[in-house]
DNA sequence: CCTGAAATAGCCAGGTC
DNA sequence: GACCTGGCTATTTCAGG
């Protein structure tokens, strides 16, 4: 993980299909010598995939929310092997805290948040935050700057 | 937006790098015929670019965390002005609710963490949710049920 | 939306430093 | 080990229908 694989991780991220002659281009090199260190980063695990990035408004989604979950005895278990199975959950994450779960949902309209949020309180108490817009949305990761390869 | 555009967004959230030929035959159609599709749902903002997704630990992030923020009044404006520079945030969002920021954050390590937060309090009140594990990471959008194109 | 050709890009040797 | 070049294959792109 040198200067060279940080360079093409920030145009690998800023654009997934960004051809491996353009990227080689910019940095001197061949797009095998790319092709190769991206193999070896997809290998390694740096790079877990490359993904389309939808707008869910366009999609006509009405909502987007953050809910936290705080959960019942017994409930968190249940709870995580649910989780996988909704299609309204963009991401969940298990947290420190008071709460334990908090997770990025998408839901079509208000009857649509309704339903989502009796079906989460089966498991625990939960707290929504409608997402009035995003600030920053799929910043790419730099270098860590402690980082001494 | 017809059914063979969720099968395209479908796969391209799951591989964002799959040549149009393969999602082609898939659906029994050309090549470019997928190409156009493509570039009309870039041109709708339906997609919005393409990402590699970079798993931080492996680039050496210890910590992942959600920080929510309720902001000092007057502060809100700074804040969401200086957030775009933090290259720990990789999303933020302006919620409803008693907190107006959550922000999804990497730090290299307890020292980078403790220096973030100290950032943070001079905007507002913080609370920190160290992220424990990623139920769900980039789940793929479908397509909304009440959907009558 | 298709076909078919032209331009690009990816990929597999083999060879160099 | 990392990179390059050359040639082959796959993919994208562009035209016309």
């Amino acid at each position: 993980m040198d200067v060279v694989n940080f360079r093409i991780l920030e145009a690998l991220q800023e654009d997934a299909r960004m051809p491996f002659t353009r990227i080689g281009q910019e940095l001197g090199m061949s797009s095998p010598a790319i092709s190769d260190r991206v193999k070896k980063m997809e290998d390694l695990g740096v790079i877990r995939g490359y993904k389309a990035i939808v707008d869910p408004k366009a999609l006509g989604y009405q909502f987007q929310a953050m809910i936290t979950l705080r959960a019942f005895v017994g409930k968190l278990r249940p709870l995580l092997d649910k989780v996988p199975q909704l299609r309204e959950v963009r991401n969940c994450y298990r947290i420190t805290g008071t709460e334990n779960i908090i997770m990025e949902v998408v839901l079509e309209d208000q009857g649509h948040l309704e339903r989502f949020i009796d079906l989460l309180i089966a498991y625990g108490e939960t707290r929504t935050h409608v997402v009035l817009s995003q600030v920053i949305a799929q910043n790419p990761l730099g270098r860590p700057l402690a980082k001494k390869d």
